[in-house]
DNA sequence: TATATATAGTTGTATTATACAACTATATAA
DNA sequence: TTATATAGTTGTATAATACAACTATATATA
């Protein structure tokens, strides 16, 4: 590895990092209660506010029929409600209750604190820089 | 996003590039002709040499099945060979043919210039240090 | 040496996440 | 008023995966 140039060491460290990731969060050794489908949907309606199926679909690059069936998972739940919108009698649009933010924040946090724990031998500007150079890779990745 | 702390953001910006980079691997904009799980066995076996299918499976924390049958079906593909471990005949050894090492070639080349492309703009030094923190979070993350 | 146990890998089966297609309900355009 | 477009749901097929049962081989033990 220590031969790579830069662009081969990123390429092949996200690479693992995608494969080890996704193993994770299906194990026993997962961060938190939430499945990621889950985590991710709370996160965006908790952020972003109300949102239809369809946005959310486009946000995280999955058919509708698949967000459809993980928003419904949710509801069943009860993390999520569900309400016409009163402009367009098609649209559902979800909203956090506050189960689903206690869940939520619940989750947050452990995950934070396994970052915190990965990233405590970082600097300060170490870990500025990484965040900034993650926006602009996945501004530049996904387009 | 931008009230954030640091930590905040690597955290939100590695599970946002997750989920995106699971979607490209599957779309038809996906990096070379590869399956993910393909480029990563042949990888394997290209840089560490033949190995077994439960060396495999630990590498990528699959089950042995799973990666059985990623193997059987590089094989019959002929993009690698399997081979009998003389010291023990319980054991196959795959390793990479002729043909595995062209279509992993030109699949690294088509995923390499896709992270110039995107850290096109970045400084040598950042590229460095992006490197770098990348093995240092795989390291902290999977022990 | 003969038998019991452990290991490597394969194959059968169930589950899950996903996409696509068919469908329903509603909205908009002609 | 009818045709078309859109939002979402549900049916169905596929693919990746894990686990369990099994086969073949190796190692340990009586």
């Amino acid at each position: 590895m220590e031969k790579r140039n830069p662009v081969e060491r990123i390429e092949y460290e996200l690479t693992t990092f995608i494969r080890r990731a996704v193993y994770l969060d299906n194990s026993e050794k997962k961060i938190g209660n939430l499945e990621r489908s889950a985590y991710l949907l709370l996160r965006h309606l908790d952020e972003f506010g109300p949102a239809r199926v369809k946005e959310l679909a486009e946000s995280f690059k999955l058919d509708i029929s698949t967000v459809s069936r993980q928003a419904a998972a949710l509801e069943a739940k009860e993390l999520i409600i569900r309400f016409s919108d009163p402009a367009d009698g098609r649209v559902s649009l979800f909203t956090v209750t506050k189960l689903g933010k206690q869940k939520l924040k619940a989750d947050k946090k452990m995950r934070l604190k396994r970052f915190e724990s990965i990233t405590s031998e970082w600097s300060a500007d170490e870990k500025q820089l990484f965040g900034d150079l993650l926006i602009r890779m996945n501004e530049a990745f996904f387009d």
